[in-house]
DNA sequence: TCGACAGGTTTCAAAATTAAACCGAGGCCT
DNA sequence: AGGCCTCGGTTTAATTTTGAAACCTGTCGA
């Protein structure tokens, strides 16, 4: 991430700043599992197999951008429990978006053995859509990025 | 992505097998900037800024994974154009979930100069969200990911 | 024919990732 | 109390990936 760093730092727009932060191959990953309930260092090393070295520093980066708060249990004071905050809450929809656009794509027939399902009644998940103002569906040639009139305007 | 290949390979989840392909630090940029209306490998050089080779490569594997396609221009018939295919097309949930909640939790006030807008009316866009299939407005924790039955049982 | 340019590939140094060894603080068992 | 185990990391050294820059090749226009 040398010369994005450089590219990237004073990005544009939403979508070059969101993947400054989760943008990496395992961090994804990590929240995915925190929304699956884990919260303990060991629980994500060995869920995703990643090296203890690596899973330490994207923690580390995590809390720093407010992904994760690390809360100390009272019941094992001496392990620390990573915990989305709501603003790593919200990385939800993008791991829904990934989630769906992957089980779509990604998959040969009888493959895929997990599936994203209301906690309530297990029942399966409505595709996600791309929305207009006034609630006509938008396609993806029905959208463009445009650049705001100017940063000192409103 | 040494180790990610072995742990991922056979990975289990829509979103670890979206990441496989996406989940790089520049291939969504690279999509964005498709969906901007990049074609040309110079227009995606330049734009992003990355080093010639790591486009190439990426581009390669985009072509590999049928995200894009190269297509030879009778205009200029030797420069290829690289066209998003369908499945990388349907990418644009991933990066409109991205682009609003990096637009919602990634910047400062008035440090974000461009957005995402209705091609027709140039009129914002709705938030993402996910629903139940009855309609339901699902938060970040009225989802989980559960295994389907068997690979053999549908 | 010359030079310029687009679209890469090659080369080599710098940075990130990895596995594995190590370490300190608690628990737990005896 | 002593010994051993686990958890949560850090350190170290080898491997991979990335990045910048040089280089190559085919096309184009003058």
């Amino acid at each position: 991430m040398k010369g994005r760093k450089t590219n990237l730092e004073g990005a544009n727009c939403g979508i070059a700043r969101s993947l400054q932060i989760v943008g990496d191959w395992w961090t994804l990953l990590i929240v995915r599992d925190a929304f699956r309930g884990y919260q303990r260092f060991g629980e994500f090393q060995k869920n995703l197999g990643l090296a203890k070295n690596i899973l330490s520093a994207r923690l580390k980066k995590l809390v720093q951008e407010g992904i994760f708060t690390i809360e100390a249990h009272p019941d094992s004071p001496s392990s620390p429990r990573y915990v989305l905050t709501p603003k790593g809450e919200k990385l939800y929809t993008v791991l829904v978006a990934l989630w769906q656009w992957g089980e779509e794509n990604c998959f040969d027939l009888g493959e895929l053995d997990t599936e994203m399902v209301d906690r309530i009644d297990g029942a399966p998940i409505r595709a996600l859509q791309v929305k207009a103002d006034d609630g006509r569906l938008l396609g993806p040639r029905d959208f463009r990025l445009a650049s705001r009139p100017s940063p000192a305007d409103a």
